[in-house]
DNA sequence: ATCCCGAGGG
DNA sequence: CCCTCTGGAT
């Protein structure tokens, strides 16, 4: 896709996109990494209905290590894989607490260090709460870039390099959301709604898909 | 490559 | 019933 192609991409998916109601939820940078390791193959919505609670009793890693393992999994029950969640979190707390002060690291490294924490997670917590530069790969923006043909990569690795060579840095937070939303009510897994997509003239599968067969 | 693992949709 | 959901660790 040429640059001219990728702007209309994404002024279309900006006016297109439906409205974010289903966001994580969280209120400082400790409940936004919490939020996004609890969010591995679960919707946002089921981890918002859990940190909701969750968060109230333990808003600090220090809260969090009080609450125990146990009690993490009393409150996150209801998304998959809590048992390896749970740990990871509680895990990650002690980690943070005692070599980062509490506080949630600006470093890859680091970030990474924490169990539960891969490179998509951090690349969350870099960008939302740091600003930093970088695209988070998740299953949804993997399937788009490579089905409308904006990053094509066999990795999550090279789509992301692909669409951080493509997207303009001021707009990687707003572009990630709207690939989400995108892939997420309209380039579905199953059945990607390609009669209904505004940015079907600029993707490789769209056009196909439009043709009469 | 496989496991973790509940909820929701088709 | 099967597949998918803002993955990561072994």
């Amino acid at each position: 896709m040429k640059p001219a192609a990728i702007d209309a991409f994404f002024a279309t998916l900006q006016t297109a996109n439906p409205t974010p109601e289903t966001e994580l939820v969280f209120a400082s940078r400790f409940e936004l990494l919490a939020a996004v390791l609890l969010s591995a193959q679960a919707t946002d919505v089921s981890v918002n209905k859990a940190t909701r609670a969750l968060f109230a009793v333990a808003p600090t890693p220090e809260r969090m290590l009080k609450l125990g393992e146990a009690g993490v999994i009393e409150h996150i029950k209801t998304i998959g894989l809590f048992r390896s969640k749970a740990k990871h979190l509680i895990q990650a707390c002690r980690l943070l607490v005692e070599r980062h002060h509490g506080q949630v690291p600006r470093d890859r490294e680091a970030l990474e260090a924490l169990p539960g924490v891969g490179r998509k997670t951090a690349n969350v917590v870099l960008n939302v709460a740091f600003g930093e530069p970088t695209m988070a790969v998740d299953t949804h923006i993997f399937r788009v870039a490579n089905r409308t043909g904006l990053a094509p990569g066999k990795t999550p690795l090279a789509v992301e390099q692909g669409l951080l060579r493509r997207i303009p840095v001021r707009y990687l937070e707003d572009a990630h959301h709207w690939l989400i939303l995108h892939g997420r009510y309209v380039c579905q897994a199953r059945k990607p709604l390609c009669h209904a997509c505004q940015v079907r003239t600029h993707c490789d599968h769209g056009r196909l898909t439009a043709m009469p067969s």
